[in-house]
DNA sequence: CCCATTTATTGTGGAGTCCATAGATAGTCA
DNA sequence: TGACTATCTATGGACTCCACAATAAATGGG
């Protein structure tokens, strides 16, 4: 609740925005009458901003609908198109990068493929192969970005720097934030990729508008994020959702229990989970087991979270959301004993774009950010600058 | 990050605030040229808000300090004694109503003893008894209160409604803002005991400003609440901080350990935990391992809580806290194991007052929320409303 | 085809707020 | 007493918003 004020230029800033704001997040394009009601600005003060907004290249006039009665009004859109945001994930085995307009729509996407032995250098410079290849798709360059953030596995401090990673032994301490500030003029910000995965769940996935979440990442290597009160929750160091380092919850080897299951011994690890997800799928009474003690142990670490935050709703994202039919029930009965109310749980609805989309998602916070900023202005965000 | 705007006279309306803020948050009063450089407004416009304030009645005019250079300023602060709030602990040993101007200071208090085996119609009629005693201490009267909050044990749903308690059978399911309603005509609030204390502590005790806290209950019963991203976090059903329920944290029966170690055994169960915490004092190795004991299961409930959110800081209160001394060391070597980063722990700083205090605070803000809110104006909150 | 109805657009004047600037005022210091 | 400094006071200009009246463009009925 921040109290600005200031001067009437900045009182028309403010008008603008919230003018901009609404055409926004209307659905259908807006009349003049319509957006002073939902202003709450007189006419004459929308058709002054309005015609403005137009002149700066934010709001584009569509074709007025026929039909109704009276004269036809005008109609105004948000630009979406207007500027352009680059979302990167950087992961163990692949690196995807995306751009979006400022609606979060994907224009392109780049992706490089790596694995877990792949040293810091050709990491890094398959980040940059898989960022010019979403540029060339999308027929953009590198100034036209107005926001840049990177997911990264591993913990992110408030600096941007990695601090901890299990899989990577050469990756904590790499500077992502210089390393892309040397070829990217806009600001870059730095986050967990868990952590992007929740947010891109909460804009435009199965958790839209919900103010209070938990994120679980069941995968071979299980995560956390938290988004509450509408934000996402960074934590003092950065190292949030990290329930599984408590041993009592079995986190750190319930994923090779599962990957060990009868219904899939000899197999290579990486096809192992899905088997026995469908073997149980098929009704085999082992893998049935196996995903009882696997949600089990999902569930002491969950439960723990939800007891603390009792947050609206669960949703369980990583690549063994993808059997959800078969995993969802077996924790939300496997949280039942635990908890007082047993939170809605909800699978994952975005694919493994997942994390480069909470990114860009992350880059649009960061630009809204400078214009809703007392000194900022409505126009592309001009200085480059290191977000954390 | 909400955008207001609005038109010439609302503009007014967010330089008055924030001008008002300044002086509040101002330790000494301010000149008009300071002020005018906090707020970045110009001399002139400062001059026309302050003359507005002050016949509002919400600032008031200081004796020029003489000494300096030039023409001596005339110097100008917040009123904080323009309005007051009413916070009211009901706990199961006692009610407590006190009486703050708008800074959260304390001006009386009203205190009535109950016990576990008051029945409700007693112990709602003691909360008015209570409430009266301050209103009469401080010679102020019902109609002179802009906003009140309360404090009971229990889980409070947003409504406000008290939905479960383990030690008093008739308490869950009353209504207490109906009941407080027929005699106070302004908003009233109704929230958790510990969410209280932890809010109290994050305002005006050891965790000022800080934003990401855990309070810890530390107590006969244990409790927990969170400060997040320097709010209340209050959860989808107003069930958060219960770990305890976990039985393996044995939160639900460490209290009672504690006060049947040897160096206790005997002693009414009030008094025993003060006991075991002076021999622990003294160097008496029974009751040192009876506290290592309760200070491993309380390490783990806040283990899970702070690997959940990764807070700043840690806040030990509730009646052990008393005995911070012996505890606190002992948290942090229990805590140790478990965390990535202890965070700092620090006992709570404010008595037994803490939670009506922090109901004060909780009734504080809402005024405080009243002002901002684009339709709110500059003036003691008006109609009855009920807030949950 | 013309006209009433409905809704949107355009134009004018007034009120409120903020700012820049210049001159008057009230202290201190030599 | 007079220079100096910082504050107070007054005036005018610029900007933004609003209310109201007149004009314009569509629909639908006679």
């Amino acid at each position: 609740m921040q109290v600005s004020g200031g001067d009437l230029q900045r009182l028309r800033q403010l008008n603008s925005l919230s003018s901009l704001r609404a055409l926004r997040e209307a659905t259908d394009p807006l009349t003049l009458t319509e957006l002073a009601a939902r202003t709450g600005l007189s006419r004459n003060s929308v058709i002054d901003v309005v015609t403005d907004l137009q002149e700066r290249g934010w709001i584009a006039e569509v074709e007025p609908t026929m039909g109704g009665m009276g004269r036809p009004a005008k109609r105004y859109r948000f630009r979406a198109d207007a500027g352009h945001v680059l979302g990167i994930d950087i992961g163990v085995h692949k690196v995807l990068a995306v751009i979006t307009d400022l609606a979060g729509r994907t224009l392109s996407s780049g992706r490089v493929a790596v694995d877990r032995h792949t040293a810091r250098p050709e990491r890094l410079e398959a980040v940059w192969r898989a960022v010019e290849a979403a540029l060339v798709a999308s027929g953009l360059s590198a100034p036209d970005l107005w926001g840049v953030a990177i997911g990264s596995i591993g913990v992110v401090n408030r600096e941007g720097l990695v601090t901890r990673v299990n899989d990577l032994p050469d990756w904590p301490g790499v500077d992502l934030i210089g390393h892309l500030g040397q070829r990217l003029s806009c600001p870059i910000t730095v986050e967990n990729d868990s952590k992007l995965a929740a947010l891109a769940e909460q804009r435009l996935g199965v958790a839209a508008g919900v103010r209070d979440l938990v994120y679980l990442h069941a995968g071979r290597r299980p995560g956390a994020a938290l988004i509450l009160n509408g934000r996402l929750h960074h934590g003092f160091s950065g190292a949030t959702g990290e329930v599984g380092l408590m041993e009592m919850t079995g986190w750190r080897t319930m994923a090779a229990r599962l990957e060990d299951s009868p219904a899939a011994r000899g197999t290579p690890p990486q096809e192992a989970a899905g088997l026995v997800f469908a073997a149980a799928r098929a009704g085999d009474p082992g893998a049935l087991a196996a995903i009882d003690t696997y949600a089990h142990h999902l569930a002491l670490g969950t439960a723990a979270m939800v007891l603390t935050l009792d947050p609206e709703l669960v949703v369980l994202g990583g690549g063994f959301s993808r059997s959800a039919d078969v995993l969802l029930p077996a924790l939300h009965r496997a949280l039942e004993p635990h908890c007082l109310r047993v939170p809605d749980i909800r699978p994952s609805a975005l694919g493994e774009e997942c994390v480069a989309l909470g990114a860009a998602c992350l880059a649009l916070d960061h630009v809204d950010e400078q214009f809703f900023s007392p000194d900022g202005s409505i126009s592309r965000p001009a200085a480059p600058r290191r977000h954390a």
